[in-house]
DNA sequence: CTTTAATTGATATTTTATTATCTATTTACA
DNA sequence: TGTAAATAGATAATAAAATATCAATTAAAG
C-alpha cells in the first residue's frame, strides 16, 4: 500500500503536486509534465520527475503523465481514499481551529472527536464534534480503533497526553506543542513546532 | 548579527535547545552538555554540539556549556532580544488561534495589526489586536516599517494577499495556506503545510 | 517517411546534512 | 601529583537529498 520507503521531503511535496493536478484538471488538461509541474511550484523539473517515480506514477516521453492517473496513483499514496480517524486532545484557539478546518475531510484525515478537561467545554459541540473528558480517551480509542492523535494543549500538558495516546494504542501523534515527546519506537510522533519555522523567518529577513 | 549560512534544519532545532536551557535552568543547573541537551531531545550529541557551534557557543571539555552564556547566545540567535513586528491577514479560527498564541511574544514575534476583508471583523478587537481592512495595509506596513506577514486566509485569496505583502515592502511571510506563493527572490516565503504533514503521518502509521 | 523537439526513465554526480573519529583539555579523584 | 573519565572542538567519513546527464521514446511537423 503506502510506500514506507519515501524520503520525508518527498512525501511532503505530494500535496503540492496534488493540488496541482486538481488545478490542472479544472483547467480541462488531459496531460501534464515535470517541466509544468515545476514552473507552477518553483521546483526543477528533475525533483518533480523523481517524487512522481517514488510515488509510482508512469508517464509517456513527449507528453507527460495522464492527469486522471496522476490523481489516482497521488491519491492512493497520500491516503485521502480512506481517512484516517483522530482524536484531538486541547480544545483551545489552536484546537478549536483545527477541528473546524474543512480542508482535513477532503484529505484523508477525520476528527472523530475532541478531548478536553475543561468543565466549561466537555460535552459541547465544536463543529461537529463532541469534546470528551480526558478519561474516556484509551477506552474510546480501543472501542473505535483510533491510530492517530492530535495534541493541542498547553505545553505543560503534553507529554501527559501523549502517554495516555500510547496507552490507547495510538501509533501517530501530531504534536503542536514546542515540547519533545518521548514515546515507545512504534510511535511515530510530527511536531508541528511554530517556533521553529518562526526561527527560519526571523533569521532570513534579518 | 544572525547567522544567514546556518542551515535550516540546524536553525529549526535551536529553539528546541532554547527551551532545553530554559528548563535546566529553572532546575537551578549552570552548566550543561551536549550529552544532556541530546538525551532529553532524542538527538546525537554530536548533532547538537555542532549546531551550537554554529549558534557561536562555546563551551568547556569536561564540563560543558554554561547555561547562562548559552541562554544568551541562544536568545541572540533567534531574535528573541528585539521582537520582529507583524501583520496578520485572515482573522478566521486559525487566525485568531495564532494571534492568541501568547509563546510568539517571548520568542522574538510580536503581532501587532490583523486584517480581514469581513465588516463583522474589521473595527473589532481580537486578544488585543485591532482587526483594518485590508486596503489599509500597505500604507500601515510602510508606516510601521512592518517586515513579516502571517497569510491564514482561504486559499483562493492567499496570493491576492502575498501580492499586497510585497507591494507593502513585507519581506518574510509565513504562509499557513496550501497554496504555493509566487513572490520575487528578495522575499522569504515559509510555508506552514499542514497537508504536508499530514501525508508523513498518514504514511508512517498505514 | 524522416527529422526534430520534448519528454520520460535510468544512472551518475554533486551538494547538503548527519554521524563518526580523533585530539586536546579540564575536572575529579586516588 | 598523577591518572582516569568526560567533554569540547576539529576534521573526516558516511548518508541522504537534490540535481545533472544521457539514452530511449514518442508525437508532431516538414
Amino acid at each position: 500500500m503506502s510506500n514506507q520507503n519515501m524520503s520525508v521531503p518527498a512525501l511532503r511535496r505530494l500535496p503540492l503536486y496534488y493540488r496541482c493536478v486538481i488545478a490542472l484538471k479544472e483547467e480541462g488538461k488531459k496531460f501534464i509534465s515535470c517541466t509544468d509541474i515545476g514552473s507552477r511550484l518553483e521546483l526543477v523539473p528533475i525533483q518533480v520527475r523523481k517524487d512522481l517515480q517514488a510515488a509510482g506514477a508512469t508517464g509517456r516521453p513527449k507528453v507527460g503523465y495522464e492527469v486522471d492517473e496522476l490523481e489516482t496513483v497521488l491519491k492512493e499514496m497520500l491516503g485521502y481514499g480512506k481517512p484516517t480517524d483522530a482524536f484531538i486532545v486541547g480544545m483551545g484557539n489552536l484546537g478549536q481551529a483545527l477541528t473546524a478546518h474543512k480542508e482535513f475531510e477532503r484529505c484523508g484525515l477525520e476528527i472523530v472527536a475532541a478531548f478536553d478537561t475543561s468543565p466549561l467545554k466537555i460535552g459541547r459541540d465544536y463543529f461537529g464534534k463532541r469534546v470528551f473528558p480526558l478519561n474516556k480517551l484509551v477506552n474510546l480509542a480501543q472501542r473505535m480503533n483510533i491510530k492517530m492523535g492530535i495534541i493541542t494543549t498547553p505545553a505543560k500538558s503534553a507529554q501527559d497526553i501523549a502517554d495516555i495516546m500510547v496507552e490507547a494504542g495510538i501509533k501517530g501523534i501530531w504534536n503542536f506543542t514546542p515540547v519533545h515527546l518521548n514515546v515507545p519506537d512504534d510511535v511515530y510522533v510530527h511536531n508541528e513546532n511554530f517556533m521553529s519555522s518562526l526561527s527560519v523567518l526571523i533569521n532570513r529577513i534579518s
